[in-house]
DNA sequence: CCCATTTCAGAGCGATCGATATGAAACGGG
DNA sequence: CCCGTTTCATATCGATCGCTCTGAAATGGG
């Protein structure tokens, strides 16, 4: 039998509420701020998801399914490697500022915030440098099997060094420092790894 | 005429609120949270700081006076230029461990959390950064007029890095990664100056 | 030895928190 | 065209928030 239906999209609704928590982190953003960007009531958010955490575990997911997979996409595109992982860096910086401001990144926000008390959240946290890490890690060994990255590149570790670059990057952008800085400081590691 | 004594040294007090924001940060530290911690009652806190953010933003300055102080205070002592920013990066990463467990710093955690939305906080955040900043360009002079470091290096872009990755040593450690982890970005990073 | 003054300890304030309960509204099936 | 079901919109819950107020306790001066 059929019965009223809802008036949201989940993905959308989720969506909106990653957003919010991406610019005001989780603490500062109340469940009524979430009913109010994302257009859904309260019986619709509990019903979606189970609570304000749960909501919250979500938009972490759904921030690596839609912005972080924008990283990871320009690293799984043709091309000369460093070149690629230049583009991933410039869309990052892109990816980081939003209508609500200089937000940065949700994944650095959160580690800082949230998972030193929340288990759950600090595992999405360390998954997520993981998957980028594999993604850095993916194009530079195409590189290397392509000749234009060395032989002896030790590619875990500097896979890894790129992972660090991402998040300082993402960490300092919220942080107020100037777009021009941040160019500068991701310019500066990266000719650590030429 | 005098009356009843303090039973609390404002210094001590300030020290310990200081390390209770430090680990939980400002929005899931309650008043309540501090007056246990401190020993102090609220009719202290209220006299002492203004409110909540006030004793949270003298805070901010007790971190810079003692913590920060104990990295700037390694940059000034005598010795090689880099022996010597060696050091102070080893200090900072004692310091960002703390009884409470991996805490990162305190202007870091603030410059996610708060400075987005507080211009006090932010000023102190970017006050910080700078002061970070001229204690490594100091460092940096000197060991060019030493001869230890070349003369064509660009001293503000140099330390200017080196500020930049020492708050993203700080985010890295309260991220949870591991100190292993911490300790390869650091020397890959360095690696970049050298 | 009382008194004025300040601090202490904690009760209490209105506001807001996360979460739930309630009644009206919107559907399709019978 | 009502009925069962689900969602919508919102009132409401107990708990906790930042903060203030209240009486008791602790001081030194007169």
């Amino acid at each position: 039998m059929m019965a009223r239906p809802k008036e949201f999209e989940p993905d959308e609704a989720l969506d909106k509420a990653m957003h919010q928590f991406w610019a005001k982190g989780y603490h500062d953003t109340s469940i009524r701020d979430l009913v109010e960007r994302t257009g859904v009531n309260y019986y619709g958010l509990y019903g979606e998801f189970e609570n304000k955490r749960g909501l919250f575990l979500a938009a972490l997911d759904r921030y690596r399914d839609t912005i972080t997979a924008e990283i990871t996409g320009e690293l799984k595109r043709p091309g000369p490697a460093l070149a690629c992982i230049q583009r991933a860096f410039d869309r990052l910086g892109e990816l980081m500022t939003t209508p609500d401001g200089r937000v940065g990144c949700l994944i650095c926000n959160t580690a800082i915030e949230v998972a030193p008390y929340d288990a759950d959240a600090a595992a999405k946290v360390r998954a997520h440098m993981e998957l980028l890490q594999s993604a850095f890690r993916a194009k530079l060994a195409e590189g290397q099997s392509a000749g234009e990255v060395a032989e002896d590149t030790a590619i875990d570790a500097l896979s890894e060094f790129l992972t660090t670059t991402a998040y300082s990057a993402g960490f300092l952008l919220r942080s107020g420092c100037s777009d021009a800085m941040i160019k500068r400081h991701i310019r500066t590691a990266l000719s650590a790894v030429r």
